[in-house]
DNA sequence: TCAGCATGTGACTACCCGGTCATGTGGCCT
DNA sequence: AGGCCACATGACCGGGTAGTCACATGCTGA
């Protein structure tokens, strides 16, 4: 008999004083981000929360549960603040959204690199069996939302209807992933979270060239999954729900 | 003062019998690929490669030695032997060419799953600081190489000369590394060291779909790329030191 | 034959980990 | 006041780890 885990934190967590609760994630986001799910330490984590170890599993039955409760919880919650302050669903052209929210994601990205460090491993098979559940879930839910979005795409006449739309979502998939990761370490030339640590460099890559390489990133993609013209003077709006749901889950 | 570590194994190493060797080589693979670099541990090396942990330190300096060594050597070696045999050289469509390749990668990622997964990290920024060096040099020697192969295909007239080939390139190792793996994923509905360990199911994904498959991801990537409409007729060659770089680099 | 040396060996040390638990503490209700 | 209970604490346990080292083994060359 398997003892049952729970895969929330217990109730006392959320009983905790904020300040405190917020001490605990942020510790444990530094050392994920740092270590891997893998390399993470609880000692450590404790140690930097500036709490018994005892107390931390009265909050949590493990690791696990703090890295799903900081992907699930936290790291939705702030995407989606993120997305709602930066994204103005205009209606209009469809690529022109896109990009928009490529930049949402890019931005989030370069304002909590931590967080998307961490987001990291639900794109990369290796590591901990204990993993795999959720990077399949998770995998399921970005295609789902990416296709659908595609989908919207082809309904405002701007994605090609004679595609394999998983293909097609897999394809922009790894675009916002990986494509857009690489592109920004060739242009800044170190790792995201050692740029965001200097924010003296942040000169170095302002926003209008973020805008460009994601514009640059979105023509390519367009050329691939669009049309071989532009559609001119398309008037949609991609469904906003549609848009929450596809970022939380990439990047 | 720190010690000077070898980036090499020792010489007592290269003096053992071959097929201890492979032993050490086999078990360190095995390991990696099941626990990834940080969950890797020695003890259960030597215990699989049957050797003493004292012999260990007589051949490596450490994890990241082997590591190493696995990675440059063991990794590069077998790849340039499954491409030498895989990839005819026939002169002609740019696109076909670049089909091949992709073909020779997968197949090489399906029947070496284990190293496949062990070169993730290479491409996972995530992970322990002592690999960031390795993650940087393996990065550069990829892009300049996919860059070099990209460029043939201007000379050949079948890729568009208004890009930007770091983007471009960009582009193609994204969908090389990720696009195809979620394609695989999505296919097979499992992991791919998974699916390798049941050799009985390769018929549920035989050659000819997995050539399908490759053609349809070169199409997005043509499309993307590319001209418009596809030229024909182009007899053209991509040199095969450009091919055999990229491909060991890769994947 | 035997000395000398490269190599093999696994018990051992010092350390760190996840997780437990007996004890301590502070607020709230009666 | 006193009893109760949710929560806090850190010493402690069993176990796994990296790396060391004194000794064993076996080959080589004289």
């Amino acid at each position: 008999m398997v003892a049952p885990m729970s895969t929330m934190p217990k109730d006392t967590f959320f009983n905790l004083p904020p300040d405190k609760r917020a001490r605990i994630a942020d510790a444990a986001i530094d050392e994920f981000a740092e270590k891997g799910y893998t390399g993470a330490s609880i000692s450590r984590i404790v140690a930097k929360a500036r709490i018994a170890k005892g107390s931390f599993y009265q909050y949590f039955d493990g690791k696990i549960v703090l890295f799903k409760w900081l992907l699930y919880d936290v790291g939705s919650q702030r995407k989606l603040e993120a997305i709602k302050e930066l994204t103005p669903p205009e209606p209009g052209d469809f690529w022109e959204q896109l990009s928009a929210m490529f930049i949402a994601g890019l931005r989030f990205g370069l304002n909590n690199p931590k967080l998307s460090r961490i987001a990291a491993v639900l794109w990369h098979p290796s590591g901990d069996p204990e993993l795999q559940g959720m990077i399949a879930e998770f995998q399921v839910l970005a295609r789902r939302n990416w296709k659908l979005l595609l989908q919207q795409g082809q309904a405002m006449g701007q994605v090609r209807t004679d595609l394999d739309l998983d293909l097609a979502a897999e394809l922009v998939l790894s675009q916002v992933m990986m494509g857009m990761d690489l592109a920004i370490q060739r242009k800044i030339g170190m790792d995201l979270i050692e740029f965001c640590a200097h924010p003296e460099l942040e000169s170095s890559f302002p926003v209008e060239q973020q805008r460009a390489l994601v514009d640059q990133i979105i023509e390519l993609v367009r050329r691939s999954i669009g049309h071989c013209e532009p559609v001119q003077g398309v008037q949609g709006r991609i469904d906003v729900d549609v848009i929450r749901t596809a970022m939380q889950d990439s990047d």
